[in-house]
DNA sequence: CGACACATGTAACACGTTACATGATTTG
DNA sequence: CAAATCATGTAACGTGTTACATGTGTCG
């Protein structure tokens, strides 16, 4: 829902076509997340089919502008007006990931925190790097998001970690043995 | 993509049917997102098509278990072995929102930041509530995860928040024609 | 001219989601 | 018996995503 949505307030400036939106969409967000041109199209398709926008006609340099309707306004104030619930946003697939990996056999839940901390800190300081460069309001407060979220991700891994060390003990190379008996046990 | 490896993460227990795979996964996630049936059999569907797990002939109580196969374990090796890397996560929606706000004519966009607090506070308390009732390991990490990112975005509105104030002065009902004014100018 | 950016669009597919149809089994 | 639960499956739709086809304009 979010590209519908962000087409329908970007068309909210002012009528815009389709090459428009695109970069207009990408700048807001500066990038981060990359918007294939013809994904604008089909979802400008479906927007003029609920009755969102308007399609003009084909203007002078092959350009086909878009206008918001009515509907479309109606539709943009209650998404604006509506906040976001828990069950609207998508299962967090990092979460479901390590909450199967301790109950899968042959897994090393350690090595997947520690790999999937690795990608993380990356992340954060290519973002943190990002922030140093600046640039508009909404596409600094999209970067800051991201921030926020690759800290919060992070102190959840080291949580994981300290509680996967609480409920299982660490295991050594040396003492591999131990660490079959061990999962031996725990399957019992 | 993580329903697919959800259900092959559990098939790796050992052979399931379609009824004791969504049971298994929603009680790993502790019902946090609910799972509706149907789509454990068009997802068991697809990773038969795909080859991953192979479906058995049915057996007595009208119960078709599937068995992972070794594509599939690879498959799940791999899932593990990869790190969630940014590009694979879905945009974020309030990000995006935010970003688009700012730069909407007519949108209040404090009222927006303090409405989506609002959500996230009480879901918050929620998961705080679930957290004191306890459960499994999986689950618990479940919620944490949950806790940190709300958190995360609590901390993150109250930022925008203080951001917007910084970029354009807060108005109170009785300056509103100053608010106009100034809006106005920034249009210019 | 040839390459590249601008611009529109379609086809095909993946995944997630809901609603529905259908039966077997259990239980009050 | 009737209702609820267990169990399987299909049909249909929505969004997101990629790849492709096509044409125009511009610039070295």
């Amino acid at each position: 829902m979010s590209i519908r949505h962000g087409l329908l307030a970007l068309l909210e400036r002012g009528s815009r076509y389709g090459y428009q939106l695109r970069a207009e969409f990408e700048e807001s967000t500066g990038g981060t997340w990359p918007l294939n041109v013809g994904q604008v199209y089909t979802t400008l398709g479906r927007l003029e089919r609920d009755g969102l926008v308007r399609g003009m006609p084909e203007s002078d340099g092959g350009q086909r502008p878009y206008e918001i309707t009515d509907a479309g306004r109606a539709e943009l104030a209650l998404w604006f007006a509506t906040p976001l619930s828990q069950a609207d946003r998508p299962r967090d697939e990092l979460a479901i990931k390590l909450a199967l990996a301790i109950t899968t056999p042959g897994v090393d839940v350690r090595a997947v925190v520690q790999t999937q901390r690795s990608a993380t800190m990356r992340s954060l300081q290519e973002f943190t790097k990002l922030k140093q460069a600046g640039g508009e309001l909404p596409w600094l407060l999209v970067l800051e998001a991201m921030i926020f979220q690759c800290e919060a991700e992070s102190r959840w891994l080291d949580h994981c970690e300290s509680a996967l060390v609480r409920h299982r003990p660490t295991v050594t190379p040396v003492t591999q043995h131990i660490d079959e008996r061990v999962t031996a046990d725990e399957r019992a």
